[in-house]
DNA sequence: GGAATAGTGTCTATTAGACATTATTCC
DNA sequence: GGAATAATGTCTAATAGACACTATTCC
């Protein structure tokens, strides 16, 4: 029985898709494959990951934990698993799996420069889809997008990729980057209001135009489920 | 670089959940592992699953659909990936690491008998949670059970549990099994209707009542989603 | 007729959407 | 005042829930 012990045992990874929303667009961190002749895919972007240390990590959470503090310094506020690949063929150097995580942050956040030669934040339109990845990092890309906009149609997710204080209107902008859509004002902000996840701090965000309330996460501990998806009411 | 390759691999197999509805209940399939003092857990009850076989699966789901045809000797209509779990310490062999999946099958199109001895149908009521199982499968259990109640609320899940034809009763009722709470039955007759999943055949079910017009799924493709979940309007 | 289940009609409450209106700032 | 954005008011349409009501079968 124990014979399966002494089976060929496939690669072990993780994987995460950590996203950012700034300049008016969703961003995702890839990381430079090394450029070593003997590693598959050298030199290519990829998503940020390898594999899972047996002596270190606990498990595989903590494992996606570690290389998430590696590559951007910080404690992710929001980290899900999003599922797991493995075949044959999608690593040449034999069956292997990985285990992909999602992480969302706020690029505020971020401590400017960090490892900028070998990493990069790749804005995430419908044509960079087709950007070139190692490995079958585009299929999991494209599955942690579609999960994220997924979950944002009818959950606060984006509250993790705030700073700490921001205006209704900067939380509206951010579910409208990461649908790809616009959202009609009011019914926004009654869904928002109605929730009663947000709080207002004694402050306004003031500009050139009239001063916007400034609200902050009541708790951060989790994400809101709003009881119907946007537009689900019918159209006129 | 590539003495990663070196490092110790994790043992990676695939479990798999598969649900169905029978005498009023939701089941699981669970199997007796072999009693052998070798093997951990030996004659306790699990679920249906084991190791990769490198040298058979193309790749992941392709090892659940062999498990799932070794145990219940059809194809599942349904299957589904749950998620992966990972540690140092879920298997008493080493590092492990397994992928689960969920199914949902018919219980009409279960072989009658099967390997009875080393399996049995459990039914999924709030105290059976508590079953000892052997590793961590009482989590995955769990988890696959919140997963598929959770689906349930807003798709058309239930319908892979049914057989090709039955009435708007018996799928309600399938409903309420699962989820374990009633349903309002014109509501849940306007959702099913305006879905347009569904088309009566020339045939109705006669009982010691009133006969009810027997039904079918149009495609058995995918499972339709609601664009609210039950009960999703306010309380009067 | 009575019991039991199948199936429908009708009313209310909630809320997304559309869009108009008011409010506040800077120039 | 004018531009720009913030914030709110109001009306409509869709639908879940509640529940009463009708329909059809067997006894």
């Amino acid at each position: 029985m124990s014979q399966v012990l002494k089976m060929d045992r496939p690669l072990v990874s993780v994987d995460t898709v950590i996203f950012t929303v700034h300049e008016q667009s969703l961003q995702v961190l890839l990381v430079r494959r090394p450029e070593v002749a003997t590693d598959p895919y050298p030199a290519m972007w990829a998503l940020p990951g390898g594999f899972v240390d047996t002596t270190r990590d606990a498990n595989l959470e903590s494992c996606a934990r570690r290389k998430l503090r590696d590559k951007t310094g910080i404690d992710a506020p929001y980290l899900e698993q999003l599922g797991s690949w493995g075949s044959a063929t999608r690593d040449p150097r034999g069956w292997s799996t990985t285990h992909v995580y999602f992480a969302l942050l706020a690029h505020a956040s971020l401590t400017p420069g960090g490892n900028a030669i070998d990493t990069q934040w790749v804005a995430q339109g419908p044509q960079r889809l087709r950007e070139r990845l190692a490995f079958d990092h585009a299929e999991l890309l494209s599955a942690a997008l579609a999960r994220l906009r997924a979950k944002v149609e009818y959950t606060s997710l984006p509250l993790y990729l705030m700073g700490p204080e921001f205006t209704l209107s900067e939380l509206q902008k951010t579910y409208e980057i990461v649908l790809a859509r616009a959202l009609e004002k009011k019914a926004f902000r009654t869904r928002i209001s109605s929730a009663q996840i947000l709080e207002p701090v004694p402050r306004m965000k003031s500009g050139s135009t009239r001063p916007a309330q400034l609200f902050r996460v009541k708790s951060r501990r989790k994400a809101h489920t709003f009881a119907r998806p946007f537009g689900s009411a019918a159209a006129p």
